[in-house]
DNA sequence: CTAATTTGTGTGATCGGCGCACAATATCGC
DNA sequence: GCGATATTGTGCGCCGATCACACAAATTAG
């Protein structure tokens, strides 16, 4: 109650006590399930037959099911209750520099279908057709996985706060380009476009299941050719007037640093990025804009984190330079949001239990109060897919938390 | 209705309609005072039958009054209504490294007494004494100003959530300080405490009077001898877990850089507060840890703008290498929060004619997306007290957000 | 088989907003 | 001056939602 409203001047009608009670039914269903009538009712405080008309109202509505009766000690068994996502699917988006990556999801995020993989298209009205072609196929393929409800892009840039335009994204080259109608309209289906990092931050907070979810605020912070972010503040992901809350890599990290890809020098982008350790690897500076030397063509950062273990002390030198870096920024997004929980993933998380260490004392080293240096670290492995989790809780959550049929 | 709700369990009761719209009625009648029940119906979409309930609830309540009928082209005149803080008041106190601020206001934050100014005793025991008796000597003396509903205490340095206690004031060297129940129970008051910068933040949302509103989140800076900030998302002052956010003095700004206060170096703190521009006019390092040096100890920030606009260029070069900085800095804050308005305060701010283009131009040199660039900049002035103010707004939202009678 | 316990549902009371009607009050046009 | 019109504030019946309570069904302990 100690917000202040300033515009938000959505008062409350006779509906809405039942909006709200609904939308807690169906994130505890979503945290807990499955669960009985009886124990949300506990759970909420509230009496059993109010949660009783609202559970039958979401079955009506064919959102939640009745599934196995559960145990109990003494007294009736309760009805379980789950989250209904049969028959619906989502085509789950994962917009990459060089390749995209489909599948469909049910919404909740699991894969229904094997991940299908394709060159990204660099002029965008090929992008679109392509993409349109390959999900419709994809449909086809698989009528089993129900109706489709929508398509979630995880997009590798910056998008406005509609998600209708791609302000900038770097990795492709893009500016100002129109790109979830144009999508939309080629296919007969919503569409939900958002940037790869707040996607990621989305699904994490929506796919949190019962005590895996953070206490509070989290960020999610990629680290790979370049550095994304996406801040969950208050149960909501932060987007700020324009839709680029979270940008972390420019933020300045030197006065006069190594060149960045973004034109300006001194970010923290080219300290942590794989180029930035695989620089440091072979001991000289590698420029973003020009072609990678033969001898770092084969290099990854996951083989230097090989190298490392196999005892290559200069492999482990250059990540650890590169966790300390990394530490030293997170300091800055700890001091600024103080989160109770941050996600990192990206090439460099596996090599992390050569590098945690080193992450947290850099951490330490720049924060005033040394509990705030404390949150949960939380490694998001690339075979985890947060990208294309992040793509399909773009439809899963507005699905669930508006109630569409 | 994105907002995904994690543990908060605040389920909706038959109350909760009435006591959201109240809370609108309230934020509106403070944004818009004074404002007709007609006027709130219109803007609020509502039934001026409903409107009506809920306004004369809060006047039995003695939140709002009834004032003088206003003006209306056609038809019966409308009676306008205020806000009512008369007989009521709040002790606000600003809290400094050397003195302490006192005053008594009403409830929205205007001086209702003088300025009391005392100095601030180092010992926290000697302080809490010295702070109580000042207290009730000021509000013996000012019977009129009405019945105190609280002591709300800006304070320089990190508190933990509850407000109870000092984590760590660098500013006074007190850590682990528990600061508010010792004053409380030498009142017999409500005392609450605050960072000075987050009260200030808090203030600013709270004071914001109709189109002054900004139209989303917002961030306070304050420059002087530290760096302190303060930030707004969703209509609420970001805290964190443990009450650090917005504490942006100790990023990392440069690899090796001048010592901080902090003991670490490279913060951004030594690169834009009043000792490091004072230092950059004299043309060597001043340690903060050491006495000041004869030829700094009479300047201030203050004088170098007077002595830069009488055409003294080192001391204009100064001023533009910190405003540089502080543009490069605020672009850190923008990148991630994007937010629609920045406030900011210090000596610097004297200045700020000579400087804003600087500093603007610095913001726009690391941010990926020209749009954001361009928040408001709001400078707050320091006749404008916005320490004391944020110290008023701690013990005026509570009271109007809570209905405390 | 009985008592106790738990679940799920049904019923009236209360609270809150919605829609409408109505009195009071003010201006405009004649 | 006077009726038409417009606006404000209030009262009343209705509907939707939760709450408190009761009750049937289901299950286990003894």
């Amino acid at each position: 109650m100690r917000r202040i409203h300033t515009k938000d001047l959505r008062i409350a009608t006779r509906n809405t006590s039942r909006a709200i009670n609904r939308q807690i039914v169906l994130n505890l269903l979503r945290a807990h399930q499955p669960i009985s009538r009886a124990a949300l009712a506990r759970v909420m405080g509230m009496q059993r037959s109010a949660v009783g008309l609202i559970v039958n109202e979401l079955m009506a509505q064919g959102l939640v099911r009745e599934g196995a009766a559960g145990e109990a000690s003494r007294g009736r068994k309760p009805t379980l209750l789950h989250l209904d996502s049969r028959g619906r699917c989502a085509a789950a988006v994962d917009v990459r520099a060089t390749r995209t990556l489909l599948a469909l999801t049910d919404l909740m995020g699991r894969e229904l279908t094997p991940l299908v993989s394709f060159p990204t298209d660099r002029d965008p009205r090929g992008f679109v057709k392509e993409l349109a072609r390959r999900i419709r196929r994809l449909l086809a393929e698989h009528p089993e996985a129900g109706r489709c409800q929508g398509v979630g892009v995880a997009f590798p840039g910056m998008l406005d706060r509609s998600g209708n335009v791609v302000v900038h994204a770097p990795a492709l080259g893009w500016r100002d380009i129109p790109l979830r109608e144009p999508l939309a309209a080629a296919l007969g289906l919503p569409v939900e476009m958002e940037n790869a990092a707040k996607a990621c931050a989305l699904a994490l907070l929506w796919a949190a299941r019962g005590d895996a979810q953070p206490p509070g605020d989290l960020v999610f912070v990629s680290v790979s050719d370049g550095v994304g972010g996406g801040v969950v503040v208050g149960g909501e992901v932060l987007r700020g007037r324009h839709n680029v809350a979270g940008e972390f890599g420019h933020m300045q990290f030197s006065v006069d640093g190594p060149p960045c890809a973004c034109g300006s020098t001194g970010c923290w982008e080219p300290y942590v990025s794989n180029l930035a350790t695989l620089s440091r690897y072979v001991g000289r500076p590698i420029s973003p804009r020009q072609p990678l030397p033969a001898e770092v063509a084969e290099l990854t950062v996951d083989t230097l984190g090989a190298r490392a273990r196999a005892g290559d002390v200069r492999a482990l030198l250059a990540l650890l330079a590169t966790a300390r870096y990394l530490g030293l920024g997170l300091a800055a997004i700890v001091n600024a949001f103080d989160p109770a929980r941050i996600y990192v993933s990206g090439e460099i998380t596996t090599a992390w239990d050569l590098i945690e260490a080193t992450v947290r004392a850099g951490m330490a080293e720049r924060t005033l109060v040394a509990a705030a240096a404390d949150p949960d670290i939380v490694v998001v492995r690339a075979d985890e897919q947060p990208r294309l989790r992040g793509a399909a809780a773009l439809v899963g959550v507005p699905a669930f938390a508006e109630g569409v049929a």
